[in-house]
DNA sequence: CACGTGGCCTGCCACGTGGTAAAGACTAGA
DNA sequence: TCTAGTCTTTACCACGTGGCAGGCCACGTG
């Protein structure tokens, strides 16, 4: 049936234990040992058994990746990274996708899967601070993006509020004036929309510009969609029509600019859009689009190696919060095409 | 330390297998025992090991997903939905990403991970036919899209010559004479760009439209920087223009219309642009993208259930070829705007 | 009352592996 | 040749769980 580590010793004329060894690269194991040991694994196709592994020794080597949708390029392009990342570490990664529902991010952040992954790996969107501190499960956990609750766990993402600023006071310098935000949002959980929103106000501020609170727009979500109902909901309005937008996520930005461009307005001549977080598709989309470019790579190996030194250190290590870098990319959708 | 059911028992008042029994729904419990058991799980926070679970029954809960690359969106969305499928199947998914590599691929395929997975869904780019013949892992596997091997594991996909007949007959009904083809592939493994490929022909003649060899255009892969190029080379051609292109992936689609628009060309007007796939940018880019519409969900279903049915079944099941239905969206890039 | 039946609970064992420490082999020095 | 020290291999155990079969008890029947 199975070829065990028993099977290769009895190939190998050796202890079972010896088997182990070589495997583990236990050092004092002579070369004509190493040798048998090694070919008779060869020969009978021999894998480790991971369950076993990681029963006795209570490693797993692998970290549990939560994000809300897989589909989601932001995401999929971290997930990308982060898995990456971890071969390199020798980990694998397990991605579990929690819609965004409450009850399944509860589920991740309280262990349901604790048993079998060795630190995880978590991009909130329900949870918000109390959740955390009622968390009784103490596998390692990484926040990613919001920070849902402060000093409990690590954290790493971008600084929003700057992030935020730079965009805003980009369109700002481009001499737009009625500059709308869209990507708010009611529940009260979500820090990511509050942060990116007070940076727009500050940059508004810092500019000289008011703030009309009918511009700064509501969504349900992130998607393309909400961007479409948010973008027609602004020239519905009455009033003078924005001359620009900041969207709180490049997806938003794509719902707002196909609902500008149907509508016969030029992008960005009548309307600039700039988005955030750089998803690839920016690059090739018509018009192309003017973002806040998150260090996604810095975010995922930071977020991988805090996890590590978490998992391997006994003892217990200060909360970290890591800022990573991010820069502005200009593109069509503020900048205009180039000739 | 880790709370195991030998605790949940002490404080239940039973024996730790009595806890193992109400944990797997025994029938023989009295309500009374059953209750205490549960409360005693509940107080303590007990969660089974898994891999101590899993040592012992010899099954995970644990399907993989390989694919080649996360970050692309019909993986992703695909991704989105096996997970989601799995998850009502009580499975948990670990994806992996085998970047197209052959070494990866082989890894994957071979068992690597066979140990913690009970059955593998493997959408292959570098296997070609040999490489899973001389396959001794045992790990149920199916196959998505790329045939690969015929007759040796299930597979699932749509019919990849009527789908892409059916895009170039949309083309050529639209009166369109001279139907280009991006991303045909020169490496023999790639079963897909040889069946689109087959498919463009055959519409092509049934047309009446004859072949031109110099409009087929190779890619060396499929995202939308190689749509770039291909379009590109089609452009600084001597020779007329196309006034269509069906291109073999959507990524393909939107690089092309990218070089197309940036050529000062207008899509659909001057060239008709069709892709494959319909990742759901393709309904909010400019234009809007048609497409061939694969039916995700029945292959994530189809491909589940297969996997659950050769995991459980102790003898052999019969290889199964599953053609998964799809359909022609046509939008903006070929038809125009509505209005 | 004796016996059989069936419901409920329990103890023993093994899954395949790595940690620990002891046993065995071998070398060098006196 | 013997001893101390080092290198190499081995034996034993435990990780936490589910399969199996046996024991106990209550009940119904002859």
């Amino acid at each position: 049936m199975t070829v065990t580590q028993a099977d290769v010793a009895a190939r190998a004329g050796v202890a079972r234990k010896t088997v182990s060894n070589v495997i583990n690269d236990y050092p004092h194991v002579s070369d004509d040992v190493r040798a048998r040991v090694l070919q008779a694994i060869e020969e009978l196709d021999y894998r480790p058994n991971h369950a076993a592994r990681s029963l006795r020794s209570g490693r797993s080597r692998i970290i549990g990746l939560a994000v809300p949708e897989l589909d989601v390029s932001y995401f999929s392009e971290l997930a990308r990274l982060v898995v990456e990342v971890a071969q390199d570490h020798g980990l694998t990664v397990m991605i579990m996708q929690t819609l965004g529902d409450r009850d399944r991010e509860l589920a991740v952040v309280n262990g349901t899967y604790s048993q079998f992954v060795e630190g995880l790996i978590y991009s909130p969107v329900a949870l918000g601070g109390g959740d955390l501190e009622q968390r009784r499960d103490k596998t390692p956990i990484v926040l990613l993006g919001e920070r849902s609750s402060q000093g409990l766990v690590d954290h790493v993402g971008i600084d929003n509020v700057a992030a935020a600023r730079v965009a805003t006071a980009h369109l700002a310098e481009l001499g737009r004036r009625r500059i709308a935000f869209i990507g708010t949002q009611h529940r009260p959980s979500s820090e990511i929309a509050r942060l990116r929103t007070t940076g727009y106000r500050e940059a508004l501020a810092a500019a000289g510009l008011e703030v009309d609170e009918r511009l700064i727009v509501p969504t349900a979500g992130y998607h393309r969609k909400d961007g479409m109902i948010a973008m027609q909901s602004l020239l519905d309005a009455a009033g003078p029509r924005p001359d620009a937008v900041f969207c709180a996520t490049d997806l938003l930005a794509q719902g707002a600019i196909r609902v500008l461009l149907d509508a016969g307005l030029r992008v960005p001549e009548d309307v600039a859009v700039a988005g955030f977080d750089d998803i690839d598709e920016g690059s090739y989309s018509t018009p192309t689009l003017t973002t806040i470019s998150p260090d996604k790579r810095q975010i995922a190996e930071t977020a991988v190696a805090r996890l590590l030194a978490r998992a391997q250190s006994k003892t217990d290590l200060a909360i970290e919060d890591t800022v990573s870098n991010f820069s502005l990319v200009v593109r069509e959708s503020t900048a205009g095409r180039p000739h």
